[in-house]
DNA sequence: CGTCAATGGTTACTAATGGATACCTACGAT
DNA sequence: ATCGTAGGTATCCATTAGTAACCATTGACG
């Protein structure tokens, strides 16, 4: 059978039938506000390893609670890990997994396209916007 | 100047300082619930052309409002073309651009690294849940 | 002694967004 | 009268993003 995202699809008589699945998944959160500026600024630091206050002084504008929380998706994730030393002050390292790093090359890909294309995008917008309404019926 | 994702960044005393910036914009357009699973079904269609209520049967789950809506982002951003014929009944005719078409492999290549990550990324949230770890929704 | 800063969080609360549901148009064919 | 097409609009609910305040520890400062 067929796949799609790695899917199989099932045939009705006018085509494929998707639904919800992993790309989307991991996509949603990629797509969310701060976790793409998390693994960026990981892949940058020497060892892909990083302290909460240096991610918090990297990413501008995050608060210290979607930091938290970003953090917490990605190691629920397995993309990195987080390592704990109970000193005075304490110290948390986050560093990415080797899951983590193996996606990186992927994601420049998919960031490359985006690059090249980004003007266009942009100008898209730019007309769509002052052509005005789209008009169902051609108005 | 160094860059990440096509913008330079600033060294600070302890690294680089990053932005929200356009990968985050697309990825969060993709991220969306719906969009990916157009891009898909589109990829997948004849001529990457499809009419709207093909793409609504082909989408399981997905309210005409949402369809409608998904449709117009798309649009705006030159990924896709809509053609409308005064016909009756009305038939509209969806169909990836270029740049729309340009986007599928680096796409492909993205959810490739899913796919083969996709068992790795469940077992890892079973085993932080498992855990029994602060909820990464802050609960 | 009292207070401050730095560390890495948490809790409570509010604002913004996304999505679902229901109902509306207009037109011709049956 | 009803269906099928391609939507629009109105309303409600759930999730998410974000803000502000708080906590615990300890050394340094005065």
């Amino acid at each position: 059978m067929a796949e799609i995202h790695g899917r199989p699809y099932a045939m009705t008589g006018r085509g494929p039938v998707l639904t919800p699945c992993a790309p989307h998944d991991v996509l949603a959160r990629l797509g969310d506000k701060w976790t793409i500026l998390v693994m960026s600024l990981l892949s940058l630091a020497p060892g892909n390893q990083l302290r909460f206050s240096d991610l918090r002084r990297g990413i501008r504008g995050i608060s210290q609670r979607m930091l938290t929380l970003t953090l917490r998706n990605l190691e629920r994730d397995g993309l990195l890990t987080r390592h704990y030393f109970p000193e005075v002050p304490p110290r948390v390292e986050y560093a990415l997994t080797e899951m983590g790093r193996s996606m990186l090359p992927a994601l420049e890909g998919f960031t490359a396209w985006i690059r090249s294309n980004w003007p266009s995008i942009e100008a898209a917008r730019a007309a769509y916007d002052s052509r005005g309404e789209p008009g169902a019926d051609g108005t």
